[in-house]
DNA sequence: TTGAAAGCGCTAACAC
DNA sequence: GTGTTAGCGCTTTCAA
């Protein structure tokens, strides 16, 4: 336990323990690295450890990293932390990094194409072995040129068209479905969907399998009931909304692109006068903290965004791991969280819709969850 | 803007930019550093940083750490950064730390002791320059030995009683004390404290504060009135709050702990048929995101958790700067939001109270600031 | 199985 | 002013 030191101040260096085992510095490098102890005779081997033990030798990953290229460390770029549902994914990537001796070196990006370059280039720099990107804008930079140049990359929260690069996502296509299909069997025949920021890709991805639902149900899509946001933000949620409710008012339910754009839509209801969920029923996206505490709690779809980050973290172990890893594509099934925001329609469907029959009634509180 | 490189792959290095500008490579290093550019001669350093422009030279930090034993890495423990409060001090570190070049190197303690000491370690062995600690544990095995050994540390939302630690925190007993003063305005006397885990910095700051308060405006200090619980739990809150309403109810106001222990407390109303804050009030701590939009709406001490980042990377970057930068403890002050959770004595106040009038009435909205 | 020696990319003390 | 040299702490050939 005594912590005495040989050389005069600071922590002990490899070339200490050298000198206490009475071995080659080399040697103490080959009997302290797992990888390489098989080398070493098992006496020199103990009596090594007993010195670093007796020193309290850490190894110095710095000197290391210069030497091996490698600083088991990884960018991840997010674009706020304040967002509790990027908060949640990094603590997953942490987590999930963390027993393979790999940390995470974190920048916020604020989905700013200028900061995220820059953050991507400190990053680089520091010798990250590599990147794990949450920042969800679609047609990125990142992609091209880095990954080809052979920077390691996943993403999470968003993916891009080419298979080239290993990501993983929540099912929006599948969680959407579920908020359509609720709202169907509420009743609903017209639905209204006031969808995230087309530019980012949860926004995107979102409408998308809103089309898709609506179709897929004998829905019609009416364009007009369809309105983007310009941020996923509960004042552009109130904007949007407004702008549908100000437009027409025979359409009672509104999926919305994330929690926050249908918190504005409660924003718009009471500038109106219109209660939620017996006037109009809303559904959001994400299931931040809280949600179930607003008036009314609201009915939106849960996303594993711990798991998110936890898998994005194994994806990139892979790929640090083996140089031919095939870069995986995921996608994690959401859960449709009911509560307070949604109701049956209280009129008759529009006159065009339809006479197609709820399949059937769904209870209250905890919920349908996906495959 | 062309990318040719002079060595086979990877990066230019410094040797690359030397032999391309045609100086020696220990020229290069001084011209490229601002500190030491002084020494050399225009001509020359024009003509480096013309070469190292053109083959996109980025210094190699790890190398440069390793001669320099400075890292330009700051290690931050946090709780959980899944707690929006750390998120906001978190990304007020990140962005005080920005520009004087400094990187944070996050990592989670969830107020586990044996976590943050291995966090410690591992930053340690990462070389990072300091500490900032936002962990709220008292008697904390970080100070006593770290700190004398040389570490810089900065403590930012708790401190300790030795003035030799420069440390951050909101002023909780101005923060208590308006709480407790907005509560006596409305006329309550008897006023009941769901006080945070006395283990951790902010619960027992609180406590003191309450007690302070209470005393400096002569009201009655009940021990029967004060509940202390185990964690900053919304769970935590209810029980502590039940335990306090099943013993009596001759009390209309609550000062929480903070806002979750404050949402814990709607909760055990909400069992036992109370209004609030028709009922009974409750003040939180805090601040939270979204507790505006709770039913009701929570009025609260706000804390700036952003400023309370930006601010200990201030101080770490003066003691980093200076060795003998006195350590400065500073406290930010807070700011009383008054919203939907509290209300006028409904019933008289107790019999033994004093009738000590309120002294002035206040406006809801936003809210007396202290100095 | 171990020692010797070179060197990762950079900085800094010293010499010219 | 600029070149020289020596290393920061570690890994990794190459010999022995």
């Amino acid at each position: 336990m005594a912590r005495r030191k040989l050389s005069l101040a600071g922590p002990a260096t490899l070339r200490d323990v050298a000198r206490v085992a009475g071995v080659h510095p080399g040697t103490v490098s080959r009997a302290l690295n797992p990888q390489t102890r098989g080398l070493v005779n098992e006496q020199t081997a103990r009596r090594v450890l007993e010195a670093a033990e007796e020193l309290g030798y850490r190894p110095n990953p710095i000197a290391r990293g210069l030497r091996t290229n490698r600083s088991h460390t990884i960018g991840v770029l997010v674009p706020d932390l304040m967002n509790s549902l990027f908060a949640a994914v990094v603590r997953g990537i942490e987590d999930g990094l963390r027993e393979a001796g790999y940390t995470p070196l974190i920048a916020n990006t604020d989905n700013d194409a200028a900061r995220e370059q820059v953050a991507f280039e400190a990053m680089s720099a520091r010798q990250v072995d590599g990147f794990i990107a949450a920042t969800a804008v679609r047609d990125h930079w990142l992609l091209p040129d880095q990954v080809r140049s052979g920077a390691k990359v996943v993403l999470v929260n968003r993916r891009v068209a080419s298979d080239a690069i290993p990501a993983v996502t929540g099912n929006d296509h599948e969680g959407i479905r579920l908020a359509v299909e609720h709202l169907a069997e509420l009743g609903h025949r017209r639905i209204a969907h006031v969808a995230g920021p087309q530019a980012l890709y949860t926004g995107w991805s979102r409408h998308q399998g809103f089309l898709d639902a609506m179709r897929a149900l004998r829905l019609e899509v009416d364009p007009s009931l369809i309105v983007f946001s310009d941020a996923f933000t509960e004042r552009e949620g109130a904007r949007c909304c407004g702008e549908l409710l100000d437009r027409r008012r025979d359409f009672a339910a509104i999926v919305a692109g994330n929690d926050l754009l249908a918190l504005g839509c409660y924003d718009a209801f009471e500038a109106r006068g219109l209660d939620c969920p017996g006037g109009v029923s809303v559904v959001g996206y994400n299931d931040m903290p809280f949600v179930d505490r607003f008036r009314p709690p609201l009915t939106t779809v849960r996303v594993p965004h711990y798991e998110l980050g936890a898998t994005a973290a194994a994806l990139m172990l892979e790929q640090l791991r083996s140089r031919e890893a095939p870069p995986r594509q995921l996608l994690l099934a959401p859960e449709l969280v009911i509560r307070g925001s949604t109701a049956p329609v209280a009129e008759p469907p529009a006159p065009r819709a339809s006479t197609r029959t709820a399949a059937k009634s769904t209870t209250a509180g905890e919920t349908g969850t996906s495959p």
